[in-house]
DNA sequence: TATTTTAGTGCAATCGATTACATGTAGTTT
DNA sequence: AAACTACATGTAATCGATTGCACTAAAATA
């Protein structure tokens, strides 16, 4: 039971009285191997319940046929979504995919490359971690000939292949949206605008705003972080103004639902007083008994077009300075948080 | 750029007039090499940034340092929380993990297997797929060696040891709460009862009506699928009957939404007039607006038990006949849906 | 000083599959 | 019948790291 009854190519050979080079030509499909032979090879391969050793494959062709896939943490819907999009393209291919988490660490995600890199991976997939400002490990990447591919958050690598949606038009989007339901006063709620994707979904919202002739406020930007109390938080402040706002374009759910929470406790009815339309279309803003506007990101696609970008590259035998730049667009779900007019507008 | 600049062993023994084997031992730590050497291998590696090639170890020492996890969707929360679990507690000891998916078909299933095992994972983790019911594929894993373990769904398989949630008790449980807050007539939405999970927890809650004095009804019972469809259509069956239930215990949290969706629509007070009980603690269940009771699976801990329980065999190295069976206790999330006293329950 | 021990290295095989090159054997051509 | 072409297969090196065995030189012992 622990010898594991290992059928090689050499057992194959003996038993047929070949040599295991024939063996492996015949197994490859290589046309210098007679017909005969060649069934002989497959069915007594069969017969010995044979299976190819994709180790000793990989060693020797340079190639692990693995990728791998590292994003902050697995079990949320947007990158658990995008892996599953990922895996469903790559796997037809004989590809199989390696996860890794930063926990929005630096030093994890490079800890994570490097033994990616020792792993032998043929591309690495992945989104940085907010912390993340230098990149010698990215270019390190390249160097050692493999593929990088970023997803929906991005440094600027030369060399390096990225996926991501258009946040400046998603902002913009919802922001005109919300502006097309009678909002006059829209307030912003934004994640760190030092990160790219947070800072182009409030350039987006600024520009609609400017765009159909409002003023952007600044007492109407609120900095929060990605999760329920945060929003409540900005909630509240928001209503002490003396002007209150009528909307909010939330960079996120989980602050647009914080948002919802603490706005309803003070009374607000909502989407008759204040509009509110959120990011990311996390399941559960279609199951809160007010559904919620948001921002679908098309995790799936993502990872697919993602993985699509990989095996373009990796078929194109070329030198390694392909560079693609993919940028999906967004789609704004209209829900009953930020709808007026049921009526008129498709709603999901 | 093409050539990798991979560096080997033989380039650091080149460099230092060294035997290829000297430098092995150096980087292993080796007690055989005297210090002066090991520190002139370690620095010289780290000079001419040398990197282990993984495959070759591995190929060498038959052990990958990579197991594979198969689940029927990675981006279902209570799956990926799961792989989230094992990817943290096997990644500090250096193994990898290889995502596949079933899509709940038994044919994926089989081929995902193979290819795992002909990638040399060390182990698969597994939650079989509901159209499983061959487990002949499972027992090849263990002819070969590898060490196989279930999590959540399992079928007995001897030699597999498995990491499950009491589905009982927690059918139990969820009962004995509703039974708790005054109601008598209590329905069940139940999945598959061929399936061992399902099966449980509806034996759970036969058990804890009878434990109470109440008779269960076969016509309380309906078969339903995991999505909110199924649930709204359960629930209009069910408000047909005459005798009226007054609460549900449901199997699944998407069933359990699509009964409150249908309920209110008929003007059902929830949880005055009927309480409502789901299943897996899904992250929507606490954002609704009514939000829900559900039995929380532990998903992460399960993972990490899974993963533990691995390298539990993995360390002892004897014949593979270990076999251990993880039964975690499911908590109940009691909420608003079924909590007719809110003041005296701890609430989450 | 002769002999045994031991620390430190090297040699070469090995893991399993692939492949350039060499070899052999029909069958074809003249 | 001699010469040559194709086709089929074998030989051996290779991918990179590991490791049992052999070996040398220095240290310890007699």
């Amino acid at each position: 039971m622990k010898d594991n009854g290992k059928v090689t190519i050499y057992d194959i050979s003996k038993r047929l009285n070949v040599s295991a080079a024939t063996v492996s030509r015949a197994l490859n499909n290589n046309p210098k191997i007679s017909s005969k032979t060649r069934e002989l090879v497959f069915t007594t391969a069969k017969e010995m319940n044979y299976k190819q050793n994709r180790l000793a494959q990989a060693l020797k062709s340079g190639k692990s046929k693995n990728v791998g896939v590292i994003v902050p943490y697995i079990n949320r819907n947007f990158f658990s979504s995008i892996i599953r999009g990922i895996e469903e393209e790559l796997g037809p291919h004989g590809y199989h995919v390696i996860i890794c988490q930063t926990h929005e660490q630096m030093d994890t995600e490079m800890e994570q490359i490097n033994t990616l890199l020792n792993t032998q991976v043929d591309g690495i997939f992945m989104s940085i971690s907010k912390s993340t400002t230098n990149i010698d490990h990215f270019t390190k990447v390249l160097q050692e000939g493999k593929f990088l591919i970023f997803f929906d958050r991005k440094l600027d690598v030369p060399g390096v292949s990225s996926v991501v949606i258009d946040d400046f038009k998603a902002g913009y989007m919802s922001t005109a949206h919300l502006i097309s339901q009678g909002c006059k006063r829209i307030a912003h709620f934004s994640g760190d605008l030092n990160l790219e994707i947070y800072k182009n979904r409030h350039d987006g919202y600024i520009s609609a705003l400017e765009n159909h002739g409002l003023k952007p406020d600044p007492r109407y930007i609120f900095t929060t972080l990605s999760n329920v109390e945060s929003g409540a938080a900005a909630a509240r402040k928001m209503w002490e103004l003396k002007e209150k706002p009528d909307a909010v374009f939330s960079a996120s759910d989980y602050t647009a639902l914080g948002a919802v929470q603490e706005l309803k406790k003070q009374g607000v009815r909502i989407p008759e007083d204040f509009c509110i339309s959120g990011f990311s279309n996390e399941p559960f803003t279609q199951y809160m008994e007010l559904p919620m506007s948001s921002i679908d990101q098309t995790p799936l696609r993502m990872g697919q077009i993602a993985a699509q970008v990989f095996l373009e590259q990796v078929d194109s035998d070329q030198e390694l300075s392909i560079e693609k730049k993919v940028v999906l667009s967004p789609e704004l779900m209209v829900r009953k948080s930020s709808n007026r007019s049921l009526a008129e507008l498709k709603v999901q």
